[in-house]
DNA sequence: CTTTCGATGATCT
DNA sequence: GATCATCGAAAGG
């Protein structure tokens, strides 16, 4: 009835980013609380999206509500849930989990971690979930995915974002307050 | 605890 | 040719 709501992705990136604070989030069952996200748009000098839609960023220009997956560094990969409408280019960069599912099989994708590194950093979170270019622009409310809301309202934290070098005052990253699955503390 | 730095390849100018 | 929405190891306090 009241629990495991479902998430609004017709929102803006903030929004949508604070939102998701405490929802639960899996990949094939394996999954965790989201813990700590940050928001990008269109307008945003930080964002992927800024200044129009390309190939890599073309997911972000598509429907809400799908999996935005790039390649960070040549090395790692990122997710983000596309929200707002289609053709608006904003979305919300997946930054942590608390691990709760399948803690086997992060472990088992990671190396041998304890629990609390496992999810902390987006590229972290992709690796233990398996996530990889292959999961771009897949819907977020079919399989593989699984994706429920927080039944109470949480505790969230605000501070600027992490590994940007435009807009870096913008205060678009948020955190579950008290989290220590977080990948820095809030100061 | 903190800071620094290399890895590694797509993207953009 | 420069820049990355990063990570992990190494070195320094």
């Amino acid at each position: 009835m009241c629990s495991s709501p479902s998430i609004d992705f017709g929102v803006s990136s903030p929004v949508l980013a604070r939102a998701l604070i405490g929802a639960s989030f899996w990949v094939e069952g394996i999954g965790g609380r989201i813990v700590e996200t940050e928001a990008y748009d269109v307008l945003d000098p930080a964002s992927h999206s800024y200044g129009g839609r390309s190939v890599r960023n073309a997911t972000m220009f598509g429907p809400p509500g799908r999996a935005y997956v790039y390649r960070s560094y040549g090395l790692h990969w990122c997710l983000n849930f596309v929200c707002r409408e289609e053709g608006h280019g904003a979305g919300v960069l997946i930054r942590a989990l608390e691990p709760t599912d399948g803690l086997d099989a992060m472990q088992a994708r990671r190396g041998l971690l304890e629990p609390r590194l496992l999810c902390a950093g987006p590229g972290r979170v992709a690796q233990a979930l398996g996530i990889t270019g292959s999961h771009d622009g897949l819907p977020l409310d079919r399989a593989p995915f699984e994706l429920k809301g927080p039944s109470v309202a949480q505790d969230v934290v605000v501070g600027v974002r992490i590994g940007i070098s435009k807009a870096m005052d913008v205060p678009w990253r948020f955190g579950l307050k008290g989290s220590r699955f977080v990948s820095r503390r809030f100061g």
